[in-house]
RNA sequence: CGCGGGGUGGAGCAGUCCGGUAGCUCGUCGGGCUCAUAACCCGAAGGUCGAAGGUUCAAAUCCUUCCCCCGCAA
């Protein structure tokens, strides 16, 4: 490596904490990481630290969980780090101007679409739910918009069609880490030229909804399909069947006909539901209480049938 | 004390409210039928009903405690 650049972390779910194991491992310093207060989780409600703050505990990294940066006392311990770089990964917090200016190389933003498509809170659903081929990692300089500053290094990756939300979370999450290191040594020999983003081709990924997620029938199957995947795993997809709601884990277009909703079949292969155009075949369902089951396991305890309906989620 | 659901032969479930010889679908094994089969017919094996304690003549079922899984919520 050429020299080691003092690095300020700031992030909070696992697909930061990918990026700042590669960090450390590549031998740069990390003087402190900035995550999400301990938030209740999980059964119980427990606080619960963040995946970024656990990594940093285990390797003893300095570590700071400011509810916001808007005060020179929230900032006092970033600053005190004298950082060269500030590299932000699914922090949580917006970052205003005070601190996009105090590192002395910026701060670099990891973002897991190819920007300026996806700019926002949710790139990995948004685009399985668009059915884009393709997405991405882009490294870029942080600036006040919104993920609009300008771009220093961009990572293409198809999307199978078999991916959901978790494997390619997974898979970009380790492209990101990959990145963010080439970034930062590119970025140490001054060798990482910036360029603005196109103003073509901007939108936007707001975050999920778990309204959204109950699905409507009128769409079309292969709306559907996407939509099961995005939203794996989560909140995942549901329907609303015999008063009791469903999840839908794994499911493809199919071809059929009928009224939105319908069961127009049920068998070990999958349950198939006509749509507003085309039918959806279901693979893995849930119901409440219990675990993902294939679609054969499913209705041995939950005999669906041909003419039963789907009703339209009552959105709350 | 955030709210709620669940742990029953290998898998998925019913039975629990109103205690009284453990049941269904599937799988497994054996046999039959068939050119053949994941199909069909006949038969069999396989369960300390999550754990411990309590109540009772009798507990999967009622009471107490504990363990594990899942959903909501984030």
């Amino acid at each position: 490596m050429t020299s080691p650049l003092r690095v300020a972390f700031a992030g909070t779910p696992k697909f930061a904490a990918t990026a700042l194991e590669a960090i450390i491992a590549s031998g740069h310093a990390v003087p402190l990481v900035l995550t999400q207060p301990d938030r209740p989780a999980g059964r119980g409600m427990k606080p619960t630290p963040s995946a970024v703050k656990a990594c940093a505990l285990a390797h003893e990294l300095g570590i700071d969980q400011p509810e916001r940066l808007h005060t020179e006392a929230q900032r006092a311990r970033l600053t005190a780090s004298r950082p060269d770089v500030l590299v932000v990964a699914a922090y949580g917090l917006i970052l205003p101007p005070e601190v996009l200016a105090l590192p002395r190389l910026g701060c670099l933003n990891i973002h897991a679409s190819l920007l300026p498509r996806w700019r926002g809170a949710a790139p990995i659903q948004r685009a399985i739910e668009a059915g884009d081929r393709e997405t991405g990692i882009t490294i870029m300089q942080m600036d006040a918009g919104l993920d609009t500053g300008p771009i220093l290094l961009r990572r293409p990756i198809a999307i199978d069609s078999g991916d959901t939300a978790a494997s390619l979370h997974d898979k970009l999450a380790r492209l990101g880490a990959e990145a963010i290191v080439e970034a930062l040594a590119r970025l140490a020999a001054g060798d990482l030229p910036a360029e603005p983003q196109p103003a073509e081709g901007a939108t936007y990924a707001r975050k999920i909804s778990r309204a959204e997620a109950g699905l409507d029938w009128r769409r079309t199957g292969t709306e559907l399909a996407r939509a099961v995947r995005a939203f794996d795993p989560y909140p995942g997809a549901f329907g609303q069947i015999r008063g009791t709601s469903i999840k839908l884990w794994a499911a493809h277009p199919a071809a059929g006909r009928g009224e939105a909703g319908t069961i127009l079949c049920a068998d070990s292969a999958g349950v198939i539901v006509a749509c507003g155009e085309d039918a959806l075949c279901i693979t893995e369902l849930q119901r409440p209480g219990s675990r993902r089951l294939q679609v054969a396991e499913f209705l041995r305890g939950f005999a669906l049938g041909a003419g039963e309906q789907f009703t339209m989620p009552d959105d709350a």
